[in-house]
DNA sequence: TTCTCTGTTAGC
DNA sequence: GCTAACAGAGA
């Protein structure tokens, strides 16, 4: 249960990733239904369609998928539950939820008799589901949930090459519900996906940022208003309050984030791969100096076999904001001040106070500005 | 392998 | 022109 709560933040904050990165944002003010204001926890499975008439159910999900939440509660009793019902969900469940897991019987006999929580999620993933759901719905839950089983090395299915986005319905099948689909995909899946933005390998990032028309190196922090905007946004989550939330903050909060490159650029598949607390990571909160052997290349949750598939000495460091990929980690800090708007050189000069991101360009503003003033300084 | 410096490009 | 940002070369 504890992964299926898991999975379950999981798709969700996969899903508000998608949602910021979503072309249309008329679904993008539906986070503050993740504030489950209407939120059932205890939604009944009388409240959900007979199983004679699921399909028609379904079929007016879909067909009014880009409907926004509307007033009307009673049809959107298929919600997520809350967190806080789900961690004691998860704790009365528990053991069950186990003997589920190791029990495919046991499956089956979900698969087939919970017929109202596999609506209820359902329901949920249509109601907050964008439109276009193969896309949004079903590739996100795959990468992060594919971090949680990063750890498991054993997974022969980290082997395999990434897997296009499922499609919903198949994500649907077996445990259905979103966060069963999570767990489904996440062990189905690597840990990146294409539809991604955040989580894809790192030559897949290349081909996408070069193939991006003119992406600015300017106009990257204005996408990028990404670090302080999901910090916000992360911190103003739901998910906060989560188990996993103190995984996510540190990952996100401003502060932290502030100048460790190491935390903020290395775990940038962090929104998606957010980590739920059951992760057996070996080290989830990247440490300077604990990492400082390879902090980058650690935390981006690059499995073995996907580091193969990549070269070793390039661009091996990857902005966590831009998924800009550079060959150094001092690159990647230096590119991270462009998004934390951090300018750490100072003009050493008297009264200029001019602030650089870049140490070179301070130097260079201090040899053109104040070039006069220096050397008449020093002779 | 990483850092610093230099050169370059592009936006304002 | 100034600055941001990046890549390459050398240390």
């Amino acid at each position: 249960m504890a992964m299926h709560l898991a999975s379950m933040v999981h798709g969700n904050v996969r899903e508000r990733d998608a949602f910021q990165h979503a072309q249309h944002s008329p679904y993008y003010p539906a986070p503050p239904p993740r504030a489950y204001p209407g939120v059932n926890v205890n939604v009944a499975p009388q409240s959900y369609p007979a199983p004679a008439q699921q399909a028609e159910y379904h079929q007016y999900q879909r067909q009014r998928p880009q409907s926004p939440p509307s007033p009307p509660a009673e049809e959107q009793k298929p919600s997520l539950p809350s967190i806080s019902h789900l961690l004691e969900f998860a704790g009365s469940e528990k053991a069950a939820a186990e003997t589920v897991a190791q029990s495919p019987q046991s499956q089956q006999r979900q698969s087939s008799s919970p017929q109202p929580r596999q609506a209820q999620h359902r329901g949920a993933a249509s109601m907050q589901q964008p439109p276009p759901p193969s896309q949004m719905q079903s590739s996100r839950p795959e990468q992060c949930s594919t971090y949680a089983s990063v750890p498991s090395g054993s997974n022969p299915r980290m082997t395999l090459p990434p897997t296009p986005p499922m499609h919903p319905d198949v994500a649907h099948d077996g445990n259905q519900s979103p966060s069963a689909a999570s767990n489904h995909s996440a062990a189905s899946v690597p840990y990146f996906v294409g539809s991604s933005l955040n989580n894809m390998e790192p030559h897949h990032q290349r081909q996408s940022i070069s193939s991006m028309p003119s992406v600015k190196r300017d106009s990257i922090p204005s996408h990028n208003v990404s670090p302080y905007s999901a910090a916000s946004v992360y911190g103003q989550s739901p998910y906060a309050s989560s188990p996993g939330a103190a995984s996510a903050t540190s990952y996100y909060s401003p502060e932290q984030h502030s100048y460790n490159a190491a935390n903020m650029y290395a775990q940038r598949p962090l929104p998606s791969n957010f980590q739920p607390q059951a992760m057996p990571l070996p080290v989830p909160v990247p440490s300077p100096a604990a990492n400082s052997s390879n902090p980058w290349q650690h935390h981006h949750y690059i499995s073995t076999a996907s580091q193969s598939q990549f070269p070793q000495s390039q661009d091996r460091y990857i902005c966590s904001t831009c998924n800009k990929a550079f060959s150094r980690p001092s690159s990647l800090r230096i590119h991270s001040h462009s998004h934390t708007g951090e300018k750490p050189y100072k003009c050493p000069q008297a009264g200029c106070g001019k602030a650089f991101s870049v140490r070179s360009n301070m130097k260079r503003h201090e040899r053109g500005c104040h070039a006069a003033t220096s050397t008449t300084l020093t002779t």
